[in-house]
DNA sequence: AGAAGGTCGTTTTTT
DNA sequence: ACGACCTTCT
């Protein structure tokens, strides 16, 4: 037994009088508590909006004001948006002094652990990471050798085999359990199954590749198999901080515990009225779970809520009162302004709801309200099809959060797999695309040629005199060319994409020759994203783990500086706030979501996701909805309001009618199916600035 | 083996 | 509207 010698903490000054910022000053009571708050576990339980991530900003600077290393920091976030957030607010509080503070998403914090680690449990250091899509290609690849699919009845997809194995592990449910409750159709395949789930793991081992839930999962199992490792991991983690936890899975509940394993002191701020990642494994109760997993938890209560008016809060408090469970939540307006009554808005059909949406945001542009202060929520990214249209008609700049990712471009993932392949030779999956983008190689020949690549592993990039055969030898030659030339020159990052670029040009011109312009523009915009990145590796991590929004490449940054409007999916909403908001689609079939209906639990779920929705909104909120709908073949089909807004009283959520310009405003019930929600003259006491009244149209 | 063309089934939310 | 999968042609 080696002999010990225990360091001492050099505890700061416990009530120092040298602090710079008065934290009772500038934070109310139960803030300025819960950011003060003495080390040991402290679970903050907050409402919407009631100053969580100004609260866990100070709490960052109290930290170091008192002495704690910013390195020694672990700030756990939900995005990474969030984390630069918090970082940058928290530097502003004490001139710089908060930067050096580690932090991000669970993924990209586990990311850097398993880097300096993946030896220890079987990984090249240079493993790649697969994003959703590579992971279902890699089982897809799997699945075809396999035969399994080849049966009498239909055998899950790609994207379902994944999406079972994913939730095995983020749930932590054995793969029965997953398949007899979510996809019961497959039980009699429940050998095959397990067998891929199992050559899958296998498969990524062999090549050095990890999904995404093998950041966490082989971080856990580090831990494990490695306590000093562990040991030091968590020394360095004098103080986690985590974010929104009550969208944290179990795995990432028990990775929070490993962190926190030496010193014992972890914050973490949720909301279980916001947990809205059910889909992935999370369950709004682990919030209440913390004080058991961790002993003398400090429990704190952030109740006052400073972003919205009382009326916005009193819809959002009425709504949450039809869900199953109930929540103790009763938000109430710090500034007791009551504000305008939230309106629903039915329109005939989608386009007419998007020609309200933004002529309501031309206007308010034109009065004064920046754009960017303004926000449309939907359920699904698909669902603002017809407000992008009408914005463009309207010129009215927009950055749409929750669609399409540049990484998920097709042309921008054949671009990424060749910078994977130099990454990580052994990278199967990237080899298979690049591959068979050559004329002649198919999924056959691709895999030949794979396995004898991956198997030398000392020079991967030199073609070996076998395989010959006519139709593709000379591309072949050519991408062996640019792999080694790349390889041996050490040649910047930046040089490196610009020459894949090059050679993938002609490709791609091939491939996608009616939208090439189109694409290479992205292709450009990538290269311009390779310039700001340190190395190849970091740049491929961070292009996987924090995905750019394509819609942000399209809509030409910055024409004069006026920061655009905010399409948004509420998940992606998360955490932030607008003074107006717009909530379209709210159909039964869409919020709540067809695939809820039948279990109570997801229509909770969806429930929450309308609060989340509803929350965001300062000043001025608009539910609106389309009568009809479309559908795919039978055209227009009639729809129904979203059952969580049909029976709510007027005085909460005011109807409003669309009244086509021209058109006498009496009232002509041009419907003959469901009536409006009540008729447009219900006489609100009060005609304030922003009329809900008729909106001439 | 691979390309090309036709048919059938599916369709959320994210790291 | 798209992707997966099957059939037929090269």
């Amino acid at each position: 037994m080696p002999r010990r010698i225990v360091l001492r903490r050099d505890d700061p000054s416990p009530e120092g009088g040298d602090l710079t910022i008065d934290y009772r000053g500038e934070l109310n009571e139960q803030q300025a508590a819960a950011a003060t708050a003495k080390g040991g576990p402290v679970l903050i339980v907050a409402g919407a909006g009631t100053g969580k991530t100004r609260t866990l900003v100070y709490r960052v600077a109290y930290l170091v004001e008192t002495g704690v290393r910013p390195e020694q920091i672990t700030l756990l976030t939900f995005t990474r948006r969030a984390a630069r957030e918090m970082l940058t607010r928290a530097s502003a509080l004490l001139d710089g002094r908060c930067q050096r503070v580690r932090g991000g998403t669970f993924h990209a914090f586990c990311l850097t652990i398993l880097r300096r680690h993946a030896q220890a449990i079987g990984f090249k250091e240079r493993f790649t990471i697969l994003d959703s899509a590579d992971a279902a290609d890699v089982v897809d690849i799997l699945r075809t050798n396999s035969g399994y699919h080849k049966g009498e009845k239909r055998f899950p997809r790609k994207k379902t085999l994944y999406t079972m194995f994913s939730a095995e592990r983020n749930r932590d449910q054995p793969l029965e359990q997953v398949v007899e409750t979510q996809y019961p159709q497959f039980i009699p395949y429940m050998d095959a199954l397990h067998d891929l789930a199992t050559q899958y793991d296998q498969y990524k081992r062999q090549h050095s590749l990890m999904d995404f839930d093998d950041l966490l999962l082989r971080t856990l199992e580090l831990f494990q198999q490695h306590d000093d490792i562990r040991q030091q991991v968590a020394t360095r983690c004098r103080h986690v901080l985590v974010d929104e936890y009550q969208d944290t899975n179990r795995l990432q509940a028990e990775l929070v515990r490993h962190f926190g394993s030496v010193h014992g002191n972890v914050t973490v701020v949720g909301d279980d009225a916001q947990s809205i990642y059910r889909f992935r494994g999370a369950d709004f109760r682990n919030i209440f779970d913390f004080p058991e997993q961790f002993e003398n938890t400090q429990v704190l209560k952030l109740e006052e809520n400073y972003r919205s008016t009382q009326a916005i809060l009193d819809l959002a408090n009425h709504l949450i009162t039809q869900a199953q469970r109930s929540f103790d939540k009763e938000l109430v307006a710090a500034s007791g302004e009551e504000g305008d009554t939230p309106a629903v808005v039915p329109a005939t059909d989608a386009r007419d709801e998007a020609r309200f949406v933004a002529q309501m945001i031309h206007d308010l542009r034109e009065g004064g309200t920046p754009l960017n202060d303004m926000a449309v929520l939907f359920r699904s990214s698909f669902n603002s099809y017809d407000v992008e249209v009408e914005l463009n008609r309207k010129n009215i700049p927009y950055v749409k959060y929750g669609g399409m990712k540049l990484s998920e471009a097709a042309h921008i993932k054949d671009v990424l797999a060749h910078l994977k392949v130099l990454e990580n030779p052994a990278d199967a999956a990237s080899w298979n695309r690049v591959l068979q983008l050559l004329h002649g190689i198919g999924p056959k020949t691709a895999g030949d040629l794979i396995d004898w690549i991956t198997s030398d592993a000392e020079d991967p990039f030199t073609l070996k005199e076998r395989f010959y055969s006519g139709r593709y030898v000379e591309a072949l030659k050519e991408l062996f060319n640019l792999l080694r030339r790349l390889r041996t020159e050490e040649l910047p990052l930046i040089a490196q994409v610009e020459a894949v670029v090059e050679y993938y040009e002609p490709i791609c011109k091939d491939t996608y020759y009616e939208d090439f312009p189109k694409r290479l523009q992205d292709l450009e915009h990538f290269v311009g994203l390779a310039e700001n990145a340190s190395n190849r590796s970091d740049f491929l991590a961070s292009l996987a783990l924090d995905p750019i929004e394509l819609s942000a490449m399209e809509a030409e940054p910055a024409q004069d500086d006026e920061p655009p409007l905010v399409l948004s999916t509420i998940h992606s909403a998360k955490g932030l706030e607008f003074s107006n908001v717009f909530i379209i689609h709210a159909l039964e079939g869409v919020l709540p979501s067809q695939y809820a209906v039948k279990d109570p639990e997801a229509v909770d779920e969806e429930l929450r996701l309308l609060y989340v929705a509803i929350t965001r909104a300062k000043d001025d909120l608009f539910i609106s909805y389309p009568m009809l709908q479309y559908r795919r073949y039978q055209g227009e089909h009639m729809a129904r309001p979203s059952r969580f807004i049909e029976d709510v009283p007027e005085d909460l959520l005011e109807p409003v009618r669309l009244v086509e310009e021209g058109a006498a405003s009496a009232d002509l019930p041009e419907n003959n199916h469901q009536a409006l929600p009540g008729s447009s003259d219900t006489g609100s006491s009060d005609e304030s600035a922003q009329s809900n009244d008729n909106l001439p149209f």
